[in-house]
DNA sequence: TCAAACAACTCATCTATATGAATCCTTCCC
DNA sequence: GGGAAGGATTCATATAGATGAGTTGTTTGA
């Protein structure tokens, strides 16, 4: 057994989930970098003094989470913010699908952003106690306006803890390759793998439905989401704008990844 | 190995696989009705002919989806709809948290239901798509007023295919013991396991505006759900309106309930 | 040089077995 | 009757190993 053995570790608790939480503090202290092969699987198992079966199953809820990713023949990886990914765990709005008999949730588009704005704020009273910060703490505030087709659908507003996001300029947020998360990610580090929202329908406020295209005080979508890394610690609260005119908001639990059910 | 034996069976697909859909199918048949037992795993290994370790398998999809419920010392269940299963996976509205410090998700509360119709009519062409039924069909359409505390806050048009419940009138609807899904279950068998919701903010029609005490043309959230059982096949359809001033509606994929995640 | 064959490695599936923990039921004793 | 003890049954955890399948890189041979 090697030096990280479990052998004769902590009572009461089994060990694939000792294992698991290992593997998720070694995630979140950047052990293995997104895109990364973790050590293969007869490995780990050495190196933890188990069996391999105690590892696969540590590894088994991860891989449901979204958090690593297996490929049989290559190794086990740690998720990257693709598109697809966006698009299938982050992204829920959807084309209408009123009577066209299109199955729910297919003609998924990426949005195209639109920066509208990138400045220094303090955290106000609710998105402090969203992220975990002291109200009145630096934060960035992003708005963003999403594109669907030709059309504006989405306004977002989205606030980060300043001190996580060193350096980040409005120059490197627009120059970013990928998506934002993929941005995190790549740069900082900061792999988000959940998000929790919170969704109500609202007035629209004038500012917003200008840029929407709408007419003030019509009905949009509110959501509100915190989006978080490793062991539930927030990094992102983002309040969106929905025009539901000719999109939906698909929330589809326990079935939301065609792939990854198989 | 017993008559059911997998053994020299499909090829290509994995032995848990093929077992899993057996199990599902004669979920599906009766075979087991909700809230009782199936057989043991070691009996369910010798009778398919596989090890108790592919039987595993097998189940632990089907309890991570919500369909059986394995109980240490007990045995494996087939998932029954009681209060605490509508509230964590089916039932998404609760009480705003907006800055009272309030983790999100709790202090949820189970709704009471007022019905106000309960009709004979035929299918919409949505309504049909939705059930997988010719549009113009018989189904039941019921709607309710559900009070959250004292006020009124959600207002469901539920369809469902008039075939699928035989003999299903006011009276007994209005005299079920437990959930709207329980009387499905308990009274015809058909086990709700997923469901599907698309939302949007719309302008509230008059006739709903009256029954939430809103204002006509206040923007309330529209929620279109499609209920299924087994295999995907839809069982109800059913549109919400929800007042969402002092009430918003809770996403939270992948975690949506405290006791299943351990 | 190119391509086929091979070897080495990965995860995927499946088996068999042992032990522990939770539950339920029977038995026994007072 | 009531409660404790024990045994039987269940699922939960963990191990060890065999076989299969997919990927990658190297070697071999024409």
């Amino acid at each position: 057994m090697g030096q990280d053995s479990l052998a004769g570790g902590t009572y009461g608790i089994p060990l694939y989930r000792e294992l698991q939480r290992r593997l998720t503090r070694a995630l979140s202290e950047g052990t293995w970098k997104p895109g990364e092969a973790l050590p293969s699987e007869s490995r780990l198992a050495q190196q933890y003094g188990v069996s391999i079966g105690t590892v696969r199953k540590a590894i088994d809820e991860l891989v449901s989470g979204r958090i690593l990713v297996r490929q049989q023949g290559r190794g086990t990886f740690v998720a990257t913010h693709t598109a697809d990914r966006l698009l299938f765990h982050f992204f829920h709005v959807v084309p209408r699908s009123d009577g066209h008999g299109r199955p729910p949730g297919t003609e998924r588009e990426m949005p195209r952003p639109v920066l509208r704005s990138f400045r220094r704020a303090a955290a106000g009273a609710t998105v402090a106690r969203e992220l975990g910060i002291d109200a009145g703490a630096p934060i960035l505030r992003i708005d963003n306006l999403l594109l669907l087709g030709a059309r504006p659908v989405i306004v977002d507003e989205i606030s980060i803890s300043a001190p996580l996001f060193p350096d980040l300029d409005r120059q490197r947020f627009e120059g970013r390759p990928g998506t934002i998360y993929g941005l995190y990610q790549a740069d900082y580090g900061i792999n988000v793998v959940r998000s929790n929202e919170r969704l109500s329908a609202v007035a629209c406020p004038p500012a917003i439905a200008k840029l929407l295209g709408l007419r003030a005080r019509q009905p949009v979508l509110n959501i509100r989401r915190v989006a978080y890394t490793y062991a539930n610690r927030p990094v992102e609260s983002r309040v969106s704008w929905v025009d539901t005119r000719e999109h939906e908001y698909l929330s589809d639990l326990w079935k939301s990844d065609p792939d990854h059910d198989r």
